[in-house]
DNA sequence: GGTTTACTTGAACGATCGTTCAAGCGACAA
DNA sequence: TTGTCGCTTGAACGATCGTTCAAGTAAACC
């Protein structure tokens, strides 16, 4: 029963991962889980709210991979290969390279209140996420004390969501391993004061 | 009559910037430009004919900024302000911080294969404006001769890519300024040798 | 004056959208 | 046995989707 929901919210994942939130409509959601548009509705009361639980189910996953590159030997080493695996792939699953909430902002407007907020919050979540290996880096000495690390907990989401978009249109696998090393020397390099 | 259709497309542009192709409707489309859908569709032929229109107009535009900017006195003291004045702006604006490509990008595979083939062309022609920048930038002096210009236009343009996603969710513009900050001061810093 | 051309109107089309609902199923409690 | 519960089914709802079309208008060309 359990394993069962788990399985229903995988594949609805991958469904809205895929098409996004407006573009897959309620029969295509009814084929993916093999379900009738009754059940889901018992289930999940609409569609917004199917969506906000493979939001928020996508975001805790991302979260437990964040967290085990904080705990990792070598936080840096292993953002580096966090950020590998997250960007290069197979064709077919090409679709992954989008983040599922990146893509979501795009549709932020349209998805309703409850879904909206699912997504700003999971937005969060992963922040703190990011915060946490800058913090582990530092503490690992594989990065300078003076480090800002709010400021660099941002920048480091803000490169892994630009990362992403650009991926996705990237046919080589060479210019993303580029940048994610150009990635690795910034986090290292200089910060702005902020004095503005 | 030439105006009228300027005018048009700057209307059309407003309505896809700010809902997206697919959340756009026929009917949101026909009030935004005060016609009916039969002039519509004997203009632009179909939704996306006119979403190709908008799509090119758009790049169109931002090259001949980005060519602005390559031309200028300082090019990288142009690129700064390039960069705020995309990023920040007045709230009712903020739609406008969503770079238009990069939102149709996470639509791609609806938007049907003339759009999406004008996404992408459009895409490459924003990369050589942002080359020519890098090359302005080095001629001018204010990068040093080694840059790599390809690997950094692709960079710079990554870097506008998440800065914009990063943006608008942003309340606070001053994480924001923070964030180019930091760009102007990654471009002058290392370079990966690309040794893969 | 007649024909063509580009554009206009608004009703209407068939398809698809998210959602509802009466009816039924098996499991468990009283 | 009876009643309630979570969950199931599939037909059907009204709304909205992108699009078509017959009919009309005004300027341009022969």
């Amino acid at each position: 029963m359990k394993y069962d929901h788990d399985d229903v919210i995988e594949k609805a994942t991958e469904l809205f991962w895929q098409r996004g939130f407006q573009a897959a409509g309620m029969r295509d959601i009814q084929q993916a889980l093999d379900m009738r548009p009754g059940s889901i509705y018992a289930r999940f009361q609409s569609k917004e709210g199917l969506f906000k639980l493979v939001v928020e189910n996508y975001a805790q996953n991302s979260a437990k991979r964040l967290k085990q590159v904080a705990e990792a030997e070598s936080p840096l080493g292993a953002l580096y290969h966090f950020f590998e695996t997250a960007l290069t792939g197979p064709d077919e699953q090409r679709y992954m390279r989008q983040c599922l909430l990146v893509k979501s902002i795009a549709e932020l407007d349209i998805i309703g209140d409850i879904a909206k907020k699912a997504v700003l919050e999971s937005m969060q979540t992963l922040k703190t996420g990011f915060r946490d290996i800058i913090e582990a880096c530092i503490e690992n000495g594989e990065l300078p004390e003076q480090t800002p690390a709010k400021l660099a907990a941002e920048w480091l989401q803000n490169q892994f969501v630009g990362l992403r978009a650009f991926a996705v249109v990237q046919d080589d696998d060479e210019p993303i391993t580029q940048m994610i090393d150009k990635v690795l020397l910034d986090i290292k390099g200089q910060w702005p004061l902020n004095t503005h």
